[in-house]
DNA sequence: CTATTACTAGACTGTTTAGTCTAATAATAT
DNA sequence: ATATTATTAGACTAAACAGTCTAGTAATAG
């Protein structure tokens, strides 16, 4: 990485920070150069606006981040039910989501209704998502771990906005238990469906 | 109501309809004014800032609002899971809900980290929620029709975060069914319990 | 070593926005 | 009716903010 992209990536690491805690109209570019450390000219240097600032960032830390927690992919020696308490295990591990719940919906909720741009590339993450966890589901039931009657697409919607619901929930009620808690839930609900 | 109130009422009612849809950093004043056509220092008078207007108006109208869909006493003739159902049966004929999802949830995510004031009145409200649904659930255990094993609790913030996750979401998923398609797998944990 | 391009630097501009101010008007009590 | 208070009216102010501009500096190629 040669040193000039340093700027670059560290404007989106602290814009990814700021966005998610803050919100996006709270946070100024101001802030953002204050603690990135970065002056005003070099930042319109690499980006047109805050508004493309923005919007890269999603797609280089955001949708980079998701991916992690959710690789779809059936592991070797796991069933889907497995897969699905990986996913959630790792989601329970991971204090700033339990703390501050997923930035992909924070942004949904706060930009999708005020800018086209903004809800286009959200909802094609939402969806992708959707039909990544309805491929797994699937995949149970083609080799036999779940029923026929397992509808995947209502159901891999069910679990994505349950979990979201979670997790932007769990800080509010804190005389709630913890993600593992509620979303045994969602498990219980799948293991009905096995053979 | 003497005609002073009017504008009072008003600008609460606007104040709403502009915050519900467009967020609350997103609502100018000039924009509520305008729509509401009542000039600024009709406004001032009433309301020391936009903010004691926002959290006046998440009081007397959302809170007001949201109170008419968990009116969680059990009527009389019915089971829980009939309330649990016409609950849901009147979130999914309102619209605005459908289209926008929980304003108050909406009012969370943008507010709640950036806030105090408005985190401590918006989170007393979910936790109030979240104990009506509770003792609805308690209910049902005392009259026999849940087993003893339900966790009041864990599954009643397991009701509330999942309705607002799926309300939130389902204007995204646009290739998902509806809200009580989504809803029938809450219903059908809630029915394993059944005694 | 020198020329050229890529990046840095931060003072400056224009706009938007919340909030103020003072005078006019309407409502209400006596 | 008249005095008193509550409300209306909108021009004005100050601050915050995104975005511009021009000069300077570092990196890299030939």
């Amino acid at each position: 990485m040669g040193k000039k992209q340093v700027t670059r990536e560290k404007l989106l690491d602290i814009t990814f920070e700021e966005v998610y805690i803050h919100g996006y109209a709270a946070t100024s570019i101001d802030a953002i150069l204050k603690k990135a450390k970065v002056p005003k000219g070099s930042m319109y240097h690499h980006f047109k606006s805050k508004k493309e600032l923005v919007l890269v960032m999603i797609q280089e830390r955001l949708f980079v981040k998701m991916d992690q927690f959710f690789k779809y992919e059936k592991q070797e020696n796991r069933t889907v039910l497995e897969s699905f308490r990986n996913i959630f295990a790792s989601i329970s591990k991971n204090k700033l989501l339990i703390t501050y719940g997923c930035p992909l919906y924070r942004l949904m909720v706060e930009l999708s209704a005020v800018d086209q741009e903004f809800d286009t590339l959200l909802t094609s993450k939402v969806k992708q998502m959707q039909i990544g966890i309805a491929s797994l589901l699937q995949t149970g039931i083609e080799i036999g771990e779940f029923d026929e009657s397992l509808d995947v697409d209502t159901f891999s919607a069910f679990i994505l906005s349950s979990i979201w619901g979670i997790l932007s929930l769990s800080p509010s009620l804190s005389s709630s238990k913890s993600f593992i808690a509620q979303s045994k839930y969602i498990l219980k609900e799948l293991e009905s469906y096995k053979q």
